[in-house]
DNA sequence: TTGACAACCTAACAAATGTTAGGTATATTT
DNA sequence: AAATATACCTAACATTTGTTAGGTTGTCAA
């Protein structure tokens, strides 16, 4: 699957929320209203996505949008490395809330900054309020940390000199490296594009403590 | 909830299949279409299913069908993103390999080169036979590949250009990003100290199709 | 026998909806 | 410099779709 545009992706973590929420899809005119653009715009996106293969929708029908699920033909995977495939309910797994766009405002975890839910075995994370979060930008390139990335993250207020954050900045979560300046705290970008940010008042949200990338 | 007539429970059983199948609700003309009735007779029948409580409508949106859950609790939800986390017993998963130094000579899953067994979740990889590679050295740090990131590959022995892929090189199992050069290839690092390879007698053993980094 | 209900019908309307056509503007890549 | 991709626009068109109105027929209880 090839990768898709941020703003894609959004809309597409608009139309699985209208369906988490709704029990149906949204039309091509909700959606449009939603993100302030017009109805041929959002068909756009739309060929967009079905064209990268995100979505999947039917010609003339309405409300017909399906997001496609990684977990498409479940008869091939059947073949997965013959034996070391196996279905394993003696593993626990954990359901996390994958945030997008953090929208300003909101509690973080509102409906309307989840993306999707997101399935991790138990083995790779400690205890603690687990969530994943898509990374945007490129601000944290240089420490490998790429847009589009997933970032797993526990909650916490606060943390150490040289742990990768998510801090609240300008009205949205971002991804950067944490210092202690005296009483102020730096955020260091991993990019020299960026300049450091030191604030007193900076928002800690969480530590990340993985990171999940996945290629076409 | 008021007792529903045969008819009614064939026609909400009929929602409730449509919806699983395509992922969205029938509009009242496909209903009426399978059984062979006028559009106007299903919205009778959805107006009783509505009065008995036993379905959900939006007046004039279409497919707008909910079919009520009498098991549901809505508690359930809310208070996933309190917790953030809970138990789910349903996910499948797999397992698969995480090879660490591939050992020369030796079939690539050989025990012998295998770390342990991870567990992914389903939902993140598509079909194919899937491994885990521990990654190597800097050779792909301007990737955003680091060395101990766990690669996630799918096995295949042919690849396009620009894909990441993971290959036998002097005995060793490498990850590069792959190029065709004419009758040879082009193994590339995303780090200036390493010069491409170029030749001809190249093992493909997989493309790259996600990745996994732990924090400490 | 009257009245409520279920289960259908035809015909039609207005609104909702997917879709196309033909743009503009701005990047990025070749 | 040309080509491609993204991200938007207005305007219009043809269906699709929910809905209403006004029927018919049959069943069942009061």
């Amino acid at each position: 699957m090839k990768r898709l545009t941020t703003k894609q992706r959004e809309i597409l973590a608009y139309i699985a929320r209208f369906m988490r929420k709704t029990g149906y899809p949204p039309t091509v005119r909700e959606i449009g209203k939603h993100f302030g653009i017009a109805a041929s715009s959002v068909f756009d996106h739309l060929k967009a996505l079905e064209a990268k293969g995100a979505l999947k929708k039917t010609e003339g029908k309405s409300r017909s949008l399906v997001v496609a699920k990684n977990t498409e033909d479940p008869e091939k995977r059947t073949a997965l490395l013959g034996s070391t495939f196996r279905d394993d309910d003696t593993v626990k797994t954990i359901q996390i809330p994958l945030l997008g766009r953090v929208a300003a405002g909101l509690p973080m975890l509102a409906e309307e900054n989840i993306e999707e839910m997101v399935t991790l075995p138990r083995q790779w994370v400690r205890a603690g309020k687990i969530f994943a979060l898509r990374v945007q930008g490129d601000s944290m390139t240089g420490d490998g940390i790429y847009d589009g990335d997933c970032a797993i993250v526990r909650m916490q207020s606060e943390a150490d000199n040289g742990d990768i954050v998510v801090a609240m900045l300008e009205d949205e979560a971002t991804v950067k490296r944490f210092y202690k300046r005296g009483r102020s705290i730096c955020l260091h970008a991993a990019n020299e594009k960026y300049e450091d940010i030191i604030s007193r008042n900076v928002k800690i949200l969480g530590k990340v403590v993985g990171l999940f990338r996945n290629y076409a």
